[in-house]
DNA sequence: TTGTACGCGTTATCAG
DNA sequence: CTGATAACGCGTACAA
């Protein structure tokens, strides 16, 4: 009932186990026929080499893990099926962890994680705190590490991103040449590289159109859709800006809610632009202007890059850090009727 | 620089390797001076006892699986995102494999899994085959499957399904109360289990108003976006349906591409349901009618049940299965304008 | 309270 | 070509 082992296949075979073992390892000299017999009877009894027993004995466990803030939501689900492709291609698992932006439990799998358990990270970070010295400590251990999307500048590692820079700048210009003047920056987390990389472009953009960067355009949001509803409900009345730059998806798409509840004619009165991996963003109501970043290449880029580092025969820490481009893509938000 | 062991971590401190396996687990008596002695050096160290190891010995791999056909999905992102939440509860890890809805990777995936490396298995299956007897000669090894939303009924395994019946006859209903007579039903794989159901919902509900059922309004589609544009086009076309019953999101979203180029309006020329776990239903544009299902529920409740048997001293192989309720939720794309 | 010794299931090495 | 043996790192009887 319960899995067989190699010792009682060998026995039923009146063969050693030192044979079967050959029989399933390609290499080590071993006669045909034996081999087809071991082979037929482990199909027979449906034995299969035990995993915990294999990667204890070569300290292989053939696992990845990916670690993300969140999985329902299109850019991470994107991401973690572009790392699964390359992880099975290499004959690897996939396993994942969900932070939902705590940092406590990013610590926690981390520490977690460098027991053998797998042999390599692929993490997009949490950015709640600015210690991350605990990380320090693990590299040592050096299991390879592959940042990608939000990384921690201070972490030696290699990192897959975007050129949120330059999406950025031409995001708010072309808000700025649909006649915006009073553009708001909607942003989650300041703390983040990505935030401050996107928040850079939003000023120099500004600053190249002669605007002035007022410090109260940029309207720090939450990942909960009531606080946020709350949240820009005050600063639509109190503000009334012309142009919305949000710098994730779900502050796009509370904006939305906002403006329907108050009659804000999207594209006319107020237009919106936003980083976002959302398919159907021309259905939307009206079409979404996005700033589409490549998630599922991120998620293969990175996992690339995490396996050349496990392939090779020198265990020379390369750093690698890869820049992929968004695409602009203009639609209704920012157009209008 | 590289991990330390056990016996590493004994010889510093002077101590056997049994003491300090003690302090790590919590039986067995042991001083509590030398046990705080032996994590802080540990701590120090960074040592944690290494997984492979410790799951050879007491065969526990604290990991589970879930195959699911895809993860870019807002269903299956949702319903991974409720296992995760249980498996982390229960401290243990999750490994993911993605079908893609191809049959052999189903397969391949399952027979790897009975090696120890996973002590429970979730699943929402492809579908794509009616031979599963490979299934039946796994489940004699007795690893505990759970599956859920698409399950093979032929499978002595516990399930997790909602009130696809019910859900299909309302939405149906809900059309022809609206004045539709000729509505198409939109399908992917007639196999599926849930197919059935959603389709039996469907023919009921037109029987019950005294519309015949007409075999030419069952429409096959596919996964790919362009093959459904294509279908649907002429399907449009031809047949002039004045209601669609989508039974998967995929499926209306596709259909709204169609009206909009068609330039039929949706809610009126032609109104459209279908099962969806689109969070931002309500913004598109019209507003799309849904049934939606408790994915994240879901998944919570299919992993509950494979913890309620991976946690039973007993090893009965209990069978439960699991009706949640989807909740009919009407918007403009059936009400019009 | 602590130490010794064995086994979990494999596979590489070394003999034969 | 095949068999015996040791070792991977840990945890637990059992002995001290």
């Amino acid at each position: 009932m319960d899995s067989i082992n190699i010792k009682q296949l060998a026995e039923r075979l009146n063969l050693s186990t030192s044979t079967v073992s050959r029989a399933f390892r390609g290499h080590s000299d071993i006669n045909k026929e034996t081999k087809e017999k071991i082979l037929a009877m482990a199909r027979e009894l449906n034995y299969q080499p035990n995993h915990m027993a294999s990667n204890l004995r070569d300290k292989k466990s053939r696992t990845i893990a990916v670690i993300v803030p969140e999985i329902a939501n299109n850019f991470f689900s994107r991401a973690i099926n572009g790392v699964e492709r390359v992880a099975r291609d290499n004959g690897y698992h996939l396993q994942i962890y969900l932070t939902n932006d705590d940092f406590e439990r990013e610590v926690s799998f981390m520490s977690q994680l460098h027991n053998g358990r797998v042999e390599g990270i692929i993490m997009s970070v949490t950015g709640e705190a600015n210690d991350h010295s605990y990380m320090h400590k693990l590299r040592k251990k050096s299991i390879p590490l592959v940042f990608f999307d939000r990384t921690y500048d201070d972490v030696k590692a290699s990192k897959v991103s975007t050129n949120d820079y330059e999406s950025s700048f031409s995001a708010t210009k072309h808000l700025i040449d649909r006649g915006c003047s009073r553009i708001v920056y909607l942003v989650v987390n300041k703390n983040l590289s990505i935030g401050k990389m996107r928040m850079q472009g939003y000023k120099d953009a500004l600053e190249a159109a002669g605007l002035p960067f007022v410090e109260n355009l940029v309207i720090d949001c939450s990942n909960e859709l009531g606080k946020n509803l709350d949240i820009l409900g005050r600063v639509f009345s109190a503000i009334r800006p012309d142009g919305v730059f949000a710098s994730v998806e779900r502050l796009a798409i509370a904006s939305y809610y906002v403006c329907h509840n108050m009659n804000l004619k999207i594209g006319n009165d107020i237009r919106i632009i936003c980083f976002s991996s959302l398919e159907i963003a021309s259905l939307l109501n009206p079409a979404l202007s996005t700033i589409t970043q490549p998630a599922y290449d991120m998620g293969m880029e990175a996992a690339n890059i995490l396996f050349r580092r496990l392939n090779s025969e020198n265990n020379d820490d390369i750093i690698e850090h890869v820049v992929l481009e968004s695409e602009l893509v203009i639609r209704q938000s920012t157009l209008g009727s």
